[in-house]
Parts: C-alpha cells; structure tokens; sequence
RNA sequence: GCGCCCGUAGCUCAGCUGGAUAGAGCACCAGACUUCGAAUCUGGGGGUCGGAGGUUCAACUCCUUCCGGGCGCACCA
C-alpha cells in the first residue's frame, strides 16, 4: 500500500474529469506530476506540483489551477488541503489512513512495500563477474553487495530478476594462471622456483593446487613442455579458484542463479556466430584506428583490423574484435555473452561494475543494441573503489607479492553484516572508506548495530509484553484489530508516517538502482524508534505496554510490530540479519 | 588531449531523477539509566552547496565554461 501512489491516480483522476468537465485540455503531459512528502512536516503529508507543471499548457495561472484541483481532491482520506508558495498543493491526510497502512502492513507481513511497477519483466542483473585467479578482494566485494541488493530490490518491485556472473575462463589470464599453478606444482614436487617470477601470480593460495595436482599426476609434467599440461592446469586451476571465489561470496551471503562461462561461447561457436550476423548487416569491417590522442605509445601499431562499428551507437571509435594474433577480443566474446542474454528473454540489463571499466561501459551498451536490434538495454552500475583503513591509517592494499587485503579476511574480521551495511551506506558512484576497527565497534558510532538494535527493542518489547500482560495475543490478526487510533502522540503519529514511507523508499530505490537509499531510510526508521523508546523514559505513560490498559498496549504494540516488520524487510533486502536478541 | 564519475558543516556523507527555510552521523559542549534493553536518547553552535554564467514559476539537482580530485583511453580482462 503506497499512498503516494494511490494519490497519484487520485489527481491523475482529478485532472482528466477536469478535462471531461472542460475544465482543462484534453491529453496535457502528466508525466511531471508527483506526489511527494514534504521536507517540512508542517506543510502535511503530501505535496504535489500538478498545478505548478500543467498552468503553463493549460493557461491557467497556477495558484488559480491549484484551486480548482485541490477542490476535487477532497474526501474523507484528506484532512486538510492548503496551498502553499508558488501553488503546491499541500494535502494533510486523515489519521485512518496511516492507520490502514499499518494494518496493511501487519496483513502483508514481509510481502509490505512489495511493489508491480516491474510487471514481470524479465532483468539479467550481472555482478560480480571476478576473474578466477584468485580470491576477491575487497572492491569486488562491493559490487557484489551493491549487485546483489540491486537484484533484491528488483525483485522486491516485481521484475523477474535473473542474478548472473560471468567467469573469464577464456583469454590469456587463465593460461597465465595455468603457468603459475605449474610453477607451485614443481615448487611441491620439491624444486626450488625461488621468487614468484613476474607476470604470474604470486599469491599463496596457489600452493595447495599445485600440491594437489602433484599428488594426481606425480612428476610427469615437470619437465613436459607446455602444451601438454596447459589444459589440463587451467582446467584444475580454474575450478579451484572458482570454488574460492564461491566461498567468499557465500561467507557474504551472496548467490548468483547462473554462472556463465565464457569459455562455453566459443566452445559452442557463439562469438563467430555473433561476429558474422554482425556482419552481414554491415556492422563489422576491416579498418584502420587512430591512434589513441594524448599519450605517448611506442607499441602502437597503425595495421588494419576487425572492427566493430560501435560509433553507429554512441561509442566515441569503432573496437577491435579481433587482436593482432588473429585470435578474439575480450569484447568480441562479451558481445556474444550480452546476446545470449538477449536471446535468453532479457530485454533489460544490468552490470555491476568496477569504476576501472568505465570506459568499457558505451561499447558495451552500443553492442547490446546492435545484438538485440534495438530492442534491448544495457545499464552499467559503476562502483569506485574501496580504501581499507583501521584506526584511520590506510591498510596496504598492493597486489604484488600478494600482499592485498582479502575479501574473505575483511568479512571474517568484522562480519558479512557490518560488510553489506557499511558497502551500501554510500552511493556506489562515491569511493568508499572502510575502517576495519570502526565496524566492529559495537556503538552508535556504528549505523550496523543501530539498525539491527533497534530490531532487537522491537523483539525485546514483544517479548515483554507477553509477559507483563499474561496471556496477550501479539498475532498480527490480532495486533491489526487494535484501536489504533489510540495511537495520538505526536511521536507515535510521526513513526506512523514514516513506516507508510517504506513502500515508496523501495519502489523509488528499485527504479534508481540505488540500494543506499533503503540503508538511509532504516537508518531514520531506527532513529525514530528509539527516540520513541527513550521517550517513554520520561514520560512513562507513553511507555509500549501499558499494564492499565490492554487495549492501549495493542495499538502500542502494532506500532512496534510494524517497525519490526519494515525493519527486518529493509535488511532482508540488503542482505543483512535482523538479530532479535544482541546481548 | 578526449570520455565517464566526484566536489555539500571542521571530518565522513545524505539530499527522494527540478520543489518550499539544504539535512544526518562523527567531533565539540551541556544533560537523561531504582523505570518496556543506555549498543539508546534530549538540547546547542556550525554552510558563498568548488567558481562564474545560463535554462524557468522553482536549481545542490539540468546546460555551458573554468578550477580541483578519481578512473579509463587499440591488439589485458
């Protein structure tokens, strides 16, 4: 129940039988009419512009237009309407009606806020997508959260949601990852290899599968030369790093419905097959590139290549598809990966992205469109990096002698709700510092706790008050069947208002693909609640339970339900727990 | 040089796709536990929203242009 929506049709309403009374214009643009709350709680419960964006078209002055509007919209839901300024229209709604909210919201349950707007359409949201070489770190880690409440909210707000990561197991890296794992085979086999040379992976974490793959084979492939082990290192070496990185993600609670293999693409002929459809409507030549302006490239070679026509879409120059050994581009295989999703029903779709793929982002979305012949689109979600601090120095995070801070030890230290909140209390297009010793302070120093205490109140009360008032009935058919129009203090009325807010704070989330904004909202949610709670300390007739009058209590007590519910709601959807003891 | 992102209180950041007098937290100061959980709350000061133009009823938000920072810029992924 969203009745900033339900408003919207009511003026929506308004406006076209002002039309029909020949008050206004027939087809004026209503697409600029919104309801919102306003910043000042003085001026009501919702404002909406309709008069300020239709005067001009409809030629009337907008003060006079809000007049006529205003007067339609009256009912027993609205209190009071006021215009205010340069012709808002201030509506003031009746207590019932946030009274029905929170009955709504104890009849849904967990299903509260859940909105239509995605009608069922089907979103390829892809995240993650870390190359298997090694363990994730701690950026990755952030787009996993950031994805993974991306595809939450969407789901929350009615779309199909399909959570998808994409493995590189094709290219150069995995065969340089295949030479590292050789190197620790020999090393385990008992030779010496000294210093990790560069341009492999030097991490640690390569030693167990190179122990592994001496115990299966012995020393065969010692002295063998490449060709006869590449595969099947790479083979062995990939599977253990994606076992790896399939840990890490789910010590964070992260799932993914699909992973893609890359390697499957050109196994099964999709990237030829894409490149040549391509082709034949005109979208791929031979050519020539500039080259790149500004900076100074000595291995630049001026020679004439396979080109994707990518500038047909927006892209600033035409990409190669094909590198100077004839073999593919990462971007030729990635075009055939977007088109598999095309052609697996997603007309939308979503990557999560590290900001160092920015540039990538317009040849993407220009692929998309040509492989889905319009059809389809492509949005990138970038998010900037993440700087490690404890105690407010910076953690080394260099990759070299792999010497980098993982994802794993991060949220083994502090924890995968401390991680998830604490990623998601920025935007993702803002850098993010982390301190390690700040999460795990268990203050108000720390939103995490904030947020999860306040739901443990919720709970704690709860269980009170089957105490303090025997055999009392806390069942939410129970609780909505509360009077709850004795809910009349000012607090009481304020956290009514702000639980009929969630449903618009997530539907609005899901549409901007911010989940921050659900973060922040539990964060004044939380905030409110416990100044209520506080509140009760000094005036103790404004305490939940009442042991005077039952009835009081269970309006007391729906309130207090109801913040349980959005609470633990708002956390399902970014992934964090919503303990009910904390002690 | 070009493209994308960022610049808001001393610090870290929100600001609801253009709305009304720009908000939190931290820090600082002063208060509240015989009482539903003090991991909490109440009150206080603090701002040329990087600068300058423009668009309009209305700009932190959109456009242009500077300044300052981040990322990227064939044949890596």
């Amino acid at each position: 129940m969203n009745i900033f929506n339900e408003f919207e049709r009511r003026i929506t309403a308004a406006l076209s039988a002002m039309a029909a009374d020949g008050e206004l214009p027939e087809g004026l643009d209503l697409s600029r009419v919104v309801c919102e709350p306003p910043r000042d709680r003085s001026h009501g419960d919702i404002s909406t512009n309709a008069a300020m964006v239709l005067a001009k078209e409809a030629g009337i002055p907008p003060r006079a237009l809000a007049e006529k509007i205003a007067a339609r919209l009256r009912s027993p839901d609205v209190e009071k309407v006021e215009l205010a300024g340069p012709g808002f229209i201030n509506l003031s709604l009746a207590p019932h009606v946030f009274e029905e909210v929170l009955r709504a919201s104890l009849a849904q349950g967990a299903r509260f806020g859940a909105s239509t707007i995605g009608e069922g359409a089907k979103v390829n949201v892809e995240y993650v997508s870390a190359n298997p070489t090694g363990p994730m770190h701690v950026g990755h880690g952030r787009g996993a959260v950031v994805g993974d409440a991306i595809a939450s909210l969407l789901a929350f707000a009615g779309y199909a949601v399909t959570r998808e990561y994409y493995i590189n197991d094709a290219g150069s890296q995995v065969d340089v990852l295949a030479r590292s794992v050789h190197l620790r085979y020999r090393e385990a086999l008992g030779e010496r290899v000294g210093e990790i040379p560069a341009g492999l992976y030097p991490g640690d974490y390569l030693k167990p599968i190179g122990e592994k793959l001496a115990q299966l084979h012995g020393p065969k492939f010692a002295k063998a030369p490449e060709a006869h082990w590449l595969t099947v290192f790479r083979d062995a070496a990939i599977e253990a790093m994606m076992a790896l990185i399939r840990a890490d993600l789910a010590a964070l609670g992260i799932r993914h419905d699909v992973f893609f293999s890359e390697r499957s693409l050109s196994a099964e002929g999709k990237v030829e097959a894409v490149i040549a459809e391509l082709e034949a409507r005109g979208l791929v030549y031979q050519g020539r590139l500039p080259p790149p302006k500004g900076q100074v490239d000595s291995d630049w070679e001026d020679r004439e290549q396979m080109l994707f026509r990518s500038t047909a879409y927006g892209d600033d120059v035409d990409r190669p598809l094909r590198k100077s050994d004839g073999s593919l581009t990462y971007f030729a295989s990635d075009i055939a990966y977007h088109a598999t999703k095309f052609q697996r029903g997603f007309n939308q779709m979503i990557d999560v992205l590290g900001a160092d793929h920015g540039g990538y982002v317009k040849r993407m979305q220009a692929a998309v469109r040509a492989v889905s012949a319009g059809a389809a689109t492509l949005e990138a979600r970038l998010c900037q990096l993440v700087r490690l601090f404890r105690h407010g120095e910076p953690v080394k995070m260099s990759k070299r002698a792999g010497d980098f801070v993982t994802l794993r030890e991060v949220v083994d230290e502090v924890g995968a709700d401390a991680v998830r909140f604490m990623m998601l209390m920025r935007k993702n297009d803002a850098p993010l510092d982390f301190d390690l010793a700040k999460v795990i302070e268990q203050s108000k120093d720390n939103p995490v706790f904030y947020v999860q205490y306040a739901h443990a109140r919720c709970e704690s009360v709860r269980r009170q008050a089957t105490e303090v008032l025997g055999e009392f009935d806390l069942g939410s058919g129970t609780l909505a069947a509360a009077d709850l129009n004795l809910l009349a203090d000012p607090s009481e009325r304020s956290l009514l208002k702000l639980l009929a807010q969630y449903p618009r704070v997530v539907e609005q989330a899901a549409q901007a693909r911010e989940p921050h904004r659900t973060t922040f909202y539990l964060y004044e949610l939380a905030s409110e609640f416990h100044a209520l709670w506080n509140k009760g300390k000094d005036f103790p007739d404004l305490r939940f339970i009442n042991q005077n009058s039952t009835s009081l209590s269970a309006a007391r007590l729906a309130l207090v339900t109801g913040v349980r519910n959005v609470i633990a709601s708002g956390l399902t959807l970014i992934g964090v727990s919503a303990p009910e003891e904390m002690r």
